[in-house]
DNA sequence: GTCTATATGTTGATAGAC
DNA sequence: GTCTATCAACATATAGAC
């Protein structure tokens, strides 16, 4: 909406980055290393060699710009899940838990290292978006991965005929969590290098969490018992 | 090593809060709900009814005011899962996996539901201090922490025998994993209040989840096949 | 020990020349 | 469209009175 009517000198057709576009990169590749309030508009226009002025002509307020951003990164991620789970409930009508937890999975590692040659811009990055506390990092996640998880329930949903779709949020807030851990814990979060083991493993542990909830429905619903029983 | 030497009008036997033990609760309130940059000096010295330079004079730097205050808040804690590590340790030469996790979880729970009353300082500062990418704030977590996932290790090791300890080790990490995204899905995260399962609910999970990496060492080590064996 | 006042730097956003 | 110069507000930290 803002390279609609009067951008005679930079609206070519495709070629060279434009300011917007090296500002939308450098807000990118600064956020994922300092987060929302540790990337200021100076540091940004700065790294993408233009000015405040510029940044704000174009997106108005850092919070629009830091969306925009976010947004244009985080869509394509986005969509290569919901093609994966869409693939995979139309492959099988009733497919396999392990499955449908890849489908959600896989994505993110394949972005994750196709990103690894380029910089370290996807790797904080996702950890960053997904962690992130501020409102309006928050607003924006929501946005953008509640397509993904309620597409992501669907698939459970089939995979898990007669269980109740509470526990089926649950086992997806749970993919969730593992996933967050998995991309925060290679670079953002303690500061450790730890090793990265294959997707497959953390598939497998989702999966059987998800199994487990499933087959004790009783633990999901309500569960006042069981306090001390050693 | 604070109050030892010249403290006449305020080291009191411990009736009366302080003005240092004011900044402190301040510190963890404020910095429960803005994180550590969103936290500034003047908020948490507004809100405990003093001024910058008492703080500053009591700890010397913001940073180490948020150090004072994080330990403080998270060790009590962190003593209550340890304790419970090794009870459930001593109580069996070999606990069941379940045992061993819920001793890992349980105690945040319970501290969560015994905070839950005096106001929501407990609620979202466990969020932050486990999500919290900032460099002071997760130096911290690291230190806390460290000693309780060595227990958990230990102990994973022992309801685990003959299992490899990248394995255990990745049980503990991805436990971790779910007891953040629970600490963080009521109060810090998406802005959403889902409702909270009941704790064996997650235990089921992650014990699931952690036999399955123990079954299937293969995924764990290393997985190069599997692709798209659809 | 605690305060007021201040030093020094940074922030996001804007005005106006070009 | 992009820049330089600037604003007002905020940050952390310190100096010195009391």
């Amino acid at each position: 909406m803002t390279d609609s009517a009067g951008a005679p000198a930079s609206a070519g057709p495709g070629e060279h980055p434009d300011t917007k576009e090296r500002l939308l990169e450098a807000t990118l590749r600064l956020f994922a290393e300092g987060g929302l309030q540790g990337t200021s508009m100076r540091a940004v226009t700065q790294a993408a060699g233009t000015s405040v002025s510029a940044a704000n002509y174009h997106f108005g307020s850092k919070e629009a710009m830091l969306r925009a951003a976010l947004r244009l990164r985080a869509e394509p991620l986005n969509q290569l899940r919901i093609d994966a789970l869409e693939e995979v409930v139309a492959g099988a009508p009733r497919p396999s838990v392990e499955a449908v937890v890849g489908a959600f999975l896989r994505p993110v590692f394949e972005v994750r290292a196709a990103s690894a040659g380029q910089g370290e811009l996807g790797r904080n990055f996702a950890a960053r978006l997904y962690m992130e506390p501020e409102a309006s990092v928050s607003q924006i996640r929501h946005e953008v991965f509640e397509p993904v998880n309620e597409c992501f329930r669907a698939a459970l949903a089939r995979a898990l005929p007669g269980v109740g779709s509470d526990t089926v949020a649950l086992g997806q807030r749970l993919s969730v969590a593992v996933l967050v851990h998995v991309v925060s814990n290679t670079s953002a979060s303690g500061g450790d290098d730890l090793p990265q083991p294959p997707v497959d493993a953390f598939i497998a542990f989702v999966a059987a969490g998800i199994r487990a909830l499933a087959e004790d429905p009783d633990a999901t619903e309500s569960a006042p018992a069981a306090g001390d029983a050693s």
